[in-house]
DNA sequence: TCGAGTGTGTTGTATAAGCGACACTTCCGC
DNA sequence: GCGGAAGTGTCGCTTATACAACACACTCGA
């Protein structure tokens, strides 16, 4: 872990750049921010976005990535086994997600939270299990944290049509066969 | 007033570092900020202080002089006359600065403030009232502006040995004479 | 159909900011 | 007194950011 640390103008631009996203995220749809908006917002040179981003849309996923990793309160439990009550944390910090984005307005954009999410999960998930598991197949380790991340994701669409319901009760019938999946794999 | 624009990067830095120092201020003596200190707080490279200010002194008067600008609201009445409203205004404007102060450290800075806050007056006064009297003589006026400064400032002093006085009571009986003074002088 | 207006990416160049190193001073425990 | 720890100011070099300019795409109203 010997990551060379990042230069503190990079750290500050990326978070000028990020909070006047999500500043403007509640004020416009996503679909009408401009990248002249963001930077004058961010009070940043246009030229220096395109630094950091390639376009609004990768913007979009590394922002939307890291909102729901800080969610996800990933390093707190990195090395913690995945077992029942990591997968209900994880649901929980999910469906809080969503119900954060949904005070945003994103129309059209569905599909692609969608898939942010996923990724995220399928990362942290296959991080998980190969701590666990050093010696387990790689592949199989990918292919496993993918299907968890897909019935996760899915729960929490679920979820989402049940107002209500305490997101950890929700989840917890669904899990004995979600780590009966992760047991066999092994 | 054809300022050219100062580099974004510069603003960005400079309120960084004030406001680093305003907050520092509320946690230790003036005396006990080193520029170390402050430079972690603010998140900015040592050198690059350097490259703003002499020293902490300087970063000292600088502060002040912009904190006592604002709370002066010069921009308000630059173009205004210097009459009793004026001078009510102004010697408010001090006594708050005064109080605000209060709350922090800085034994062994009373000297150096104060002389902040009169030269800050004297130049406020010379520009209003040269503002109003564009003919004036260049000399006495300077004259007029730094006895002024001397007067209000003197005033705000004997002001916070009377507490809970409201300073445009205060101010307002000893104002004839300085009217007087600045009459005399036109 | 056109042309003006607005946003997008990109480039070259100037400059602010970061970084490590240095010599120097001050302070404090031994 | 001495030596180390910590702060100060400065320097040379690297890197991130600012800025102006450009070609391009798109939209919209005349």
């Amino acid at each position: 872990m010997t990551q060379t640390k990042t230069d503190p103008r990079v750290i500050r631009t990326r978070s000028l750049i990020m909070d006047s996203f999500i500043q403007l995220s509640g004020k416009k749809d996503f679909k009408d921010i401009t990248v002249k908006d963001l930077t004058a917002e961010a009070m940043i040179n246009r030229a220096t976005f395109y630094y950091h981003f390639e376009d609004i849309y990768d913007l979009l996923e590394k922002a939307l990535s890291e909102v729901l990793l800080v969610n996800l309160d990933y390093e707190h439990f990195r090395d913690s086994r995945l077992d029942e009550e990591a997968l209900v944390r994880i649901f929980t910090a999910v469906t809080n997600f969503q119900l954060s984005l949904s005070n945003r307005c994103h129309s059209g954009y569905e599909d692609t939270i969608a898939r942010i999410i996923r990724n995220q999960l399928e990362v942290i998930f296959s991080k998980m299990l190969s701590g666990q598991d050093p010696e387990a197949d790689d592949q199989s380790l990918q292919i496993t944290a993918a299907m968890l991340s897909w019935e996760i994701y899915g729960a929490s669409v679920e979820w989402r049509r049940n107002s209500g319901v305490d997101p950890g009760d929700f989840i917890r019938p669904a899990l004995s066969s979600v780590l009966n999946g992760i047991r066999v794999v092994r």
